[in-house]
DNA sequence: CGTGTCTAGACCAATATAAATCCAATCGAC
DNA sequence: GTCGATTGGATTTATATTGGTCTAGACACG
């Protein structure tokens, strides 16, 4: 827990004193450090709410001007972000990857695997596709075209579209691995930022990219399908940095 | 009803447990994640109806906005769908055929998704890695050299160089998809023909191309690097074929 | 004395939760 | 088919919590 924090009084009024081991020991700052280290050990964990200052304030017996200025340190150095009415919320990434990788995950670095991954995917589908699979991809760029301009239709329609891509290869693995890689896409980060990305607009480009993608794998072009999905994946990076 | 549900005491644990939904709230955070594993845990079957809403309140002493913000979370990620008058369902479906991916896949085929993700891994590693990173591959290096010819340690040191390079990504989710990948690879199928892929004199030539590669990082040459990782699989698949 | 830090409050604005109410869709019993 | 009960959808009002801001006083140090 975070009883560790407790701090006794006389070492409070110690600290005030200056008499304690270090120089110009500002309270502010041991509360800064010991939080910082809190939050560094995992005791806070990414996304995690902090307790209200008012409960940091008796946890290390100081008032609350002084545990703001120590929230103060840590935000300036984005370990710690603060909405009124809300919290505070740890921001700094633990870099132990033993979390689930999805909270772990922004969407610019999903981005980055999907770049990895989906051009030599798209080779391999142009290969190892048979007449059934072209059938297949059709039949989802169908449904992600009839999905409209609702925002969810469509992210589902797109994630059926490049899976039915994936399966097109033949490969267990790369399926597999296509699918963690949705799954990860679907969890709750990013809900919230979909509906301001994909406007009308947006969502019509990735519909025509889509049907070009379709048409040059059916056609067998495996250097025009390449191309296609690494414009598609730039404008997914592109829209995303832009919003 | 009951006025007794302070909510404190609650609220510390559910700050904890909450971390799933992202950073938004508290309560209606931790509501979500417990009805979201009792889904993935299958309590709720696929096409199920769970409790109507004004259940869940008393269930979780909670309002039930509270709850219904809980189950826009869900519905935002597909997880449940709603229909008035009905009740909620249901809507995730636990994915078939995920538990033994690594028996359905093939040496080559595993060769095929290697090929696909490593040379993107190592173009993001050179531009991404600090000089920690170079020193931890370095020493993953020096160890698969110093197994000898071992190939069991081999193997395994071969991994975790691989794994380094894909920890200099600093890309959590390229790391945990390059770990399921190993985990694919150290599966039982493989060890048998393990050791009569593996000779000596092969052995020593993967010893080089991952020299070489290291090099080739360590003065972030991309696209020398790029070029030695790509020689690098298609030796191992050239390896698998003739055997 | 001035400066800087901490304490101790009070108040505000944003947010979350609670509780109640009404609506519309659906289902089942009749 | 009708009617009533149930359900999710939506709104309103009130309360509690939380970070943001401000003031005033105590204390130490130069």
């Amino acid at each position: 827990m975070r009883q560790a924090a407790k701090q006794t009084p006389t070492r409070a009024a110690a600290a005030r004193s200056g008499t304690e081991g270090g120089p110009h020991t500002a309270s502010s700052a041991r509360i800064a450090s010991q939080l910082r280290r809190a939050i560094l050990e995992g005791e806070y964990a990414y996304g995690e709410r902090l307790p209200p200052e008012r409960e940091l304030c008796v946890e290390f017996s100081a008032a609350r001007g002084t545990v703001r200025a120590a929230l103060d340190q840590l935000a300036s150095l984005d370990f710690i972000a603060r909405r009124v009415g809300s919290g505070t919320f740890v921001r700094y990434r633990g870099h132990a990857g033993q979390e689930d990788v999805a909270v772990l995950t922004s969407p610019l670095e999903l981005i980055d695997v999907r770049m990895a991954i989906e051009p030599p995917m798209v080779r391999l589908a142009v290969l190892h596709a048979n007449a059934q699979d072209i059938e297949r991809i059709a039949e989802a760029l169908a449904r992600v075209e009839a999905g409209g301009h609702d925002a969810k239709a469509f992210s589902h329609g797109d994630e059926a579209f490049h899976l039915s891509i994936a399966a097109s290869t033949h490969n267990p693995l790369l399926m597999w691995l296509y699918r963690q890689l949705n799954d990860v896409r679907t969890h709750a980060q990013w809900s919230a930022r979909r509906d301001t990305i994909l406007s009308p607009e947006r969502m019509a480009q990735y519909n025509r990219q889509h049907r070009e993608l379709y048409s040059r794998i059916a056609s067998r072009d495996i250097d025009g399908a390449v191309r296609v999905i690494c414009a598609h994946l730039e404008k997914a990076r592109a829209d995303l940095m832009g919003t």
